[in-house]
DNA sequence: CGTGTTTGACCCGCGC
DNA sequence: GCGCGGGTCAAACACG
């Protein structure tokens, strides 16, 4: 840690980003880990790849490929994640840094969303089965809040204490019953304002509807995919303007006039405001 | 009533 | 082969 005490007083509250990706080479194990500086056409060419747009701005070099180590096992990811925020965020040329990460080699257990696992009812996992783990994206985000808002609604469906951090991790999965993206949340053990959001899958919708009282500000919220990080309690915003939106493959007839989900830079700064947070209680 | 969270148990993969 | 740790399930519970 030193230079990113302050790396901007001025960055709208002081809000890490990194987006990491995790080398998908299964097949002879090799690893890619990339590691972009500054290469904005290589994050988005990482981004693109899942799906995320991430307008190929030179002022928005948030996105900060940092290398990652190969997530050897189901638990190894979130502690190479942890211990590559240092050395990211110290390259980050602002106080934003976003890594992604695939990982398709790993098999998962029961994310074959696309072929729906028979057994999959029950804990009974195919023991033939091997798990198939989709891309990754790693976003460690310095937030106070945990669960990052990103325009799509999430079921918490799990939560494990993690070795060596006294911070629990949080299993998020995409409530939308077609989509098998999850997403784990947890926080740096040696950071502890450091939100470790890994992404798993892509979202095979555009966003998802606000069936509870969603109404316009999901709208808001829909169009404004991870534009809307707004601390329920905090004043400080980790919002940024330029946050690549997730994963909608789905994309919206942008074809002049038809699109439904004006990119959240067109709402200004107003975003934050008009973006309403899902339910968020904690009942614990 | 519907949706989401909590929580303990279970399963699996990996390292030793 | 065993143990550890991560990841997931599902029942129970809470809340609007």
């Amino acid at each position: 840690m030193s230079g990113k005490e302050k790396p901007d007083p001025d960055s709208a509250a002081a809000s890490t980003w990194e987006l990491r990706r995790h080398g998908a080479d299964d097949e002879d194990g090799a690893d890619h880990s990339f590691f972009f500086g500054s290469d904005d056409y290589k994050e988005s060419s990482i981004l693109s790849e899942f799906g995320w747009n991430l307008p190929p701005e030179p002022s928005n070099r948030f996105a900060n490929f940092a290398p990652i180590e190969p997530d050897s096992s189901a638990g190894a990811a979130p502690d190479a994640i942890s211990s590559s925020i240092e050395p990211t965020t110290e390259a980050s040329p602002s106080n934003r840094s976003v890594s992604s990460s695939s990982s398709e080699d790993r098999p998962e257990k029961s994310v074959a969303a696309a072929d729906p696992p028979p057994d999959a009812a029950g804990k009974t996992k195919k023991k033939g089965q091997k798990r198939i783990r989709q891309p990754r994206f790693a976003f460690v985000t310095k937030s106070e809040v945990d669960h990052l808002e990103d325009g799509y609604r999430w079921r918490k469906y799990g939560q494990k204490a993690v070795k060596n951090s006294p911070f629990p991790r949080s299993y998020y999965r995409c409530t939308n019953s077609k989509c098998m993206v999850k997403k784990r949340i947890e926080r740096s053990s040696e950071d502890p304002s450091v939100v470790i959001t890994t992404y798993e899958g892509q979202h095979c919708h555009y966003t998802v509807g606000y069936p509870r009282g969603g109404g316009l500000a999901a709208a808001h919220e829909a169009a404004a995919p991870f534009s809307s990080y707004l601390p329920p309690n905090n004043s400080h915003l980790l919002y940024h303007p330029r946050l690549p939106h997730p994963p909608p493959r789905v994309q919206p007839p942008t074809a002049g006039g038809g699109d439904p989900t004006p990119p959240a830079e067109a709402a200004g700064e107003g975003l934050l405001g008009d973006i309403v947070p899902p339910r968020m209680r904690n009942n614990g």
